[in-house]
DNA sequence: TTAATTGGTTTTATATTATAAAACTGCGTT
DNA sequence: AACGCAGTTTTATAATATAAAACCAATTAA
């Protein structure tokens, strides 16, 4: 039995701690974990030193400390979308026989980080690690279109609608309605804005802290885009993107007032 | 001397994970703890009993475990504004004179959560669970300023300008101007749009979410208010907060990609 | 004012258990 | 097939975690 009971006993204490009872005694952790208070008092001050435990100086309770949240973010930090969203991805492809993108945005492009082939004839050029323009991609529309004004202003600032096709959308005032757009309907398409003849449906995934992080998208051939085929496609890519988010924290326990 | 050294080398056995090694093998953890590798073993085999650490199959090597994150989202979850702004506000408070307010945002309107009354003469009615309309006071304005889009649409969306005095703001256009110009200075103030004679002046705290999640404002009668003194209180209430915001978490290591 | 209660801290002896050595398993390489 | 490497299991013993008792400090009761 490799259990450690001291560490074992230390990390039950961190147990304790919940909604209702938020601050504890030592008193009350020495009787709930039937081990003397000289016992407890010694390994509170072991978590202290390290601050997983906090003392309230007013009251002398114990409370759980500020280390459990940087180490608790270093987790979700190191959690990446990449491996997390895979198994989704293949999913996905293998249900529809497509394509499927997995996009982050870096500054103000958007980078390729993951694919997987479908069956169905390559309609869309890309590579892991391209970079392609928010301005007229899908992805890039479903990675903006979320973020705060502040962070979207900075992203706009400067930007260059350079013309891919001929339907690209190359002023500032058509982009934020194309937004708005996206964010009433949940997802964002392009409608031969990047490459002539082909579409682009994208929905974006959200993260713990329920910021959009990277977007999934499908390609199709325009002339099998029609409204029932989006929607279908739409509902597809936001029931996976849901699940992936879900999996990086979506969800798990919304920390406001 | 408390500290009890199993607990304590399991404690620095967490603290060995960091950006550039997520996942450790027991070998390198045994040599840069000086400790034998069986020693190890069963320190990490407690730590993983519940979820403080977890085992990658593929590789055999160790990370930092979910549950870290969940008693670090507990520890903000109870870290509550009030208690943690109180001692800054007293200090302000001291330091000015003046009565500051702490307010949060609560559906489509501001409700005042805590105040600290100054020795100067009291120029404001206000009482602690009051309510005041976002369109026309400066903490309202401070509160919303920042909000996404969506969240931005979804308070204004019927929103009804009722006007207090003439120079109350009573359309949506002029208001999102008004906003965007709090942005952009980063404190908010109102210009005897809530009450004839008086003037506020206002900034957002944030938590460790980054989002805005209350305001602390001062209130001044309009014929002491200039050009020099909206920047001096400007700069007082910004540190205040800062130092509020902090506390709460605001920047202490940001989780995206 | 003093006594009593409650809760946290410190000290100490001893019985428990954490530790490291050594042996074992399983995997990949040569 | 043999070697090396990494993780795991077992075991004896030396180290230390534990609880008792005493101490301190603050609050409440008499």
């Amino acid at each position: 039995m490799p259990i450690i009971q001291s560490v074992d006993r230390a990390l039950r204490i961190l147990d304790l701690f919940d909604e209702y009872e938020s601050e504890l005694k030592i008193t009350d952790i020495s009787s709930r974990m039937n081990l003397h208070k000289s016992t407890v008092h010694s390994l509170l001050k072991t978590l202290q030193h390290y601050n997983y435990i906090e003392q309230n100086l007013e009251n002398g309770k114990y409370k759980l400390g500020m280390k459990l949240f940087e180490r608790g973010n270093f987790v979700i930090h190191n959690l990446d979308i990449r491996s997390v969203a895979k198994k989704h991805l293949m999913e996905l492809s293998m249900k529809t026989g497509n394509t499927i993108h997995l996009v982050i945005l870096d500054g103000k492009e958007g980078v390729y980080i993951d694919k997987v082939e479908g069956s169905a004839a390559t309609i869309l050029y890309s590579r892991i690690g391209r970079r392609i323009p928010v301005h007229c991609s899908a992805v890039g529309k479903a990675l903006v279109a979320f973020k705060s004004q502040e962070e979207l202003a900075a992203i706009l600032k400067d930007y260059e609608y350079i013309s891919q096709t001929p339907k690209t959308i190359t002023n500032e005032k058509d982009f934020l309605i194309e937004l708005d757009n996206v964010r009433k309907e949940g997802f964002a398409m392009d409608n031969q804005e990047n490459e002539a003849g082909v579409s682009c449906i994208s929905v974006p995934i959200r993260d713990h802290s329920e910021h959009v992080i990277a977007a999934i998208s499908m390609s199709q051939p325009v002339h099998r885009i029609n409204k029932k085929a989006i929607k279908e496609i739409a509902e597809m890519l936001k029931e996976t993107a849901e699940n992936i988010s879900r999996e990086l924290g979506f969800g798990v326990k919304a920390s406001s007032i």
